[in-house]
DNA sequence: CGGCCGATTAAACAGTCGTCTAGTGTGGGG
DNA sequence: CCCCACACTAGACGACTGTTTAATCGGCCG
């Protein structure tokens, strides 16, 4: 392509999405404008609406950038052990790795994540649906082969695994703030996922229930 | 006290507070202007800033106010039955209670609550510690009394029973677009509260894992 | 009664927001 | 070579924002 007078053409688009995913992530939509974007970027406010039309336009290319991202990340990852049948907390071992991974690679990721769901964008529902299908999947699939019990609610149980899932991503700066650590930090997601697991597979009870009272 | 020129002294204030606390619950505190708080409570502009200061002070007292329903709301709540040991769903029931009680008298606390959280305002963390401090008790209790196994994650544990009590609360925008009703609609979340104590009393395996589901 | 005080108002204020307009410079195709 | 297309910029524009000011009204106390 062209050459523009400074760097590479297209760079300052390409560096516009890139700020505005981390400042969006950071602060929220709202609260970030765009001289707040173009400053960081080292470009004009004008040439926000150039490449993109308006503020708004900017958060859809940004969005489509993290979704194709998303789906990129998704596709090859679905690397669930085919020696033997998947357990129950392969599907959120799965998602855990994902998560795990990506915010490595790009911190910000799960920040843009958690904003997207708390903002409730039309794709933000987008996300949480793909979600719900992939651990719809996973349920129906554990319950033909006879791994749930059937007095479990089949109409809840994916919206309770989904919490556990994203509890973490949606609730982190308060799990910061109470026991000085993230919940994506090494150590304590690895913990959370061997956890959340086990509580799926067989609740809190000592696995000799003695004297434990049936109730109802 | 002293009348105003018309109605009640002090009236604008509370219809103030009162507006304010539903506006910011539906639309988040940044998207609302004076204006729009002003013109809902039938008052003048100016009357946020001669009571609250300015539109953080009204924050501040709609917060406060807030709280104080709360709190009082918790205090008389502690209803768990004493002819029997506490059940480990007990303290979710607690909850369970207070929220359905509370989306029926105050259709906006729910909502309230929820940005609350979301915003990650300090006082939102107060409320999370409330909480972490009542799930953290009710572990502790179980605990000693033995009806938690010895291998569950006691970190963890608190935080995912918190996600599984507050999912509902942060998410239902999203549940309400994938089933068509809010999770607090009266069957639904007695139906909810029913499938997450069962999954916390014994997770989702059939009683007898060997090869076909028993019901007891 | 006279003066003050608090609740309340309408209008103006200064700042910031997203957007628009006019313009510059450069590189590639005719 | 010219010239159009395009990335890009600086600055202004109007529509908001939260806040402030000056004024009004009515009850209360001395």
């Amino acid at each position: 392509m062209t050459k523009a007078a400074k760097g590479e053409a297209g760079e300052g688009r390409a560096r516009l999405i890139q700020t505005a995913q981390r400042l969006f992530a950071e602060k929220g939509f709202d609260s970030v404008t765009v001289r707040d974007i173009a400053g960081e970027a080292a470009v004009s406010i004008g040439l926000i609406n150039h490449h993109f039309g308006s503020k708004d336009g900017l958060r859809a290319a940004v969005d489509d950038n993290f979704i194709r991202q998303f789906e990129e990340a998704l596709s090859f990852d679905q690397q669930v052990p085919t020696d033997r049948e998947p357990t129950p907390e392969d599907y959120s071992l799965t998602v855990d790795q994902w998560i795990g991974r990506h915010q490595d690679s790009w911190p910000n990721t799960v920040n843009y994540f958690r904003r997207a769901l708390l903002e409730e964008s039309d794709w933000g529902f987008a996300l949480f649906s793909r979600f719900y299908e992939i651990v719809q999947r996973s349920v129906t699939k554990m319950d033909v082969e006879g791994r749930v019990s059937p007095d479990v609610d089949r109409l809840w149980l994916p919206f309770l695994m989904i919490y556990l899932e994203l509890g973490t991503m949606l609730l982190d700066p308060y799990i910061k703030r109470t026991i000085g650590k993230s919940g994506f930090d090494g150590d304590l997601w690895r913990r959370r996922h061997r956890a959340y697991s086990s509580l799926l597979r067989r609740g809190l009870a000592p696995r000799r229930p003695s004297d434990r009272p049936e109730v109802e």
